[in-house]
DNA sequence: CCTCATTAGTTGCACACGCAACCAACATTA
DNA sequence: TAATGTTGGTTGCGTGTGCAACTAATGAGG
């Protein structure tokens, strides 16, 4: 452990302002690995991505890939291989729309539903275990910055 | 454009609370596609990874892979790949050290320093475009949150 | 009805990440 | 100094991402 790796740490972009985005990278590195070691203990061998989109789908009922992609901000291409892989964990199915031939509906499996309700709590516990300590007025403050964010970067 | 695009949007984890994991999510999104089309505009075809990297180099001179993987919160395997990028595309170069003939020390080509002196200005430019509007105050009421987080997420 | 444009999903390519296993070089200590 | 442990870096594996090109199916207009 050398003297730099202090000195060096969180400087990032540029030095004397605040930047937000070295914060938020180091934040959602902690709170993805959190969460999957959380998940493990509580036997769920999911990512926290994955158990997000099992609960959209939980939620909101069958999906079309290309909504799906939508409301989980993904490539559709990037959302076909994540798919992909809940499928090869028999958490979800594809089932072909009746209305149109082009359209996969995404479909939690029995065992992907069983999990789902089985695990939830302990999902939301884990969400509330992030968030101690933070108040509701202050979460709604980094919500609101964060949305600044995204204005300022929408083309 | 479906109307439950904007029903499902922005629930996530659960509803009534207020969680901030897929705020970071979707802001991580927009700031790393809005500096890529930046720097691709600006003449510069790397990535806010990329670009963050190389200053870190620039700003702290010569690193062996291992401080690097520190700094910059990866696994040194990651970083090990990364760098191996930015050597393919001649912006840094593996220097063995003579102290420890296992370490190799991560050197800014001529190349990649003259990209990164012409392009700094560009690049905390970008910076500034993504924080507008955002107080000093309120980037240090997210960071203090962000913060937070991280105590509540660290093992 | 038959083009022609659009849309849903897949695939190729390049990049990025973490974990575990591994090797070579260094450090420790008996 | 020989045995043992530790450290820096690479590789294999599985996962995840966006862009661009592609296909099959649908929709619209002549």
């Amino acid at each position: 452990m050398r003297s730099y790796y202090y000195s060096v740490k969180e400087l990032d972009f540029f030095a004397g302002e605040e930047n937000i985005v070295p914060w938020m990278v180091k934040t959602m590195k902690c709170v993805d690995a959190f969460v999957s070691q959380e998940l493990a203990a509580g036997g769920v061998p999911l990512s926290r991505k994955q158990m997000v989109v099992l609960k959209i789908i939980y939620t909101n009922g069958p999906l079309p890939q290309n909504d799906l992609a939508f409301v989980t901000d993904r490539d559709k291409a990037s959302l076909t291989r994540f798919i992909n892989t809940l499928e090869k964990k028999n958490l979800v199915a594809r089932i072909p729309s009746k209305d149109d031939k082009r359209v996969n509906l995404i479909h939690l499996t029995k065992q992907g539903e069983k999990l789902l309700k089985d695990n939830l709590p302990m999902f939301q516990n884990i969400a509330a275990k992030m968030h101690k300590g933070i108040s509701m007025e202050d979460r709604k403050v980094v919500i609101d910055i964060l949305r600044k964010i995204q204005e300022n970067t929408k083309k």
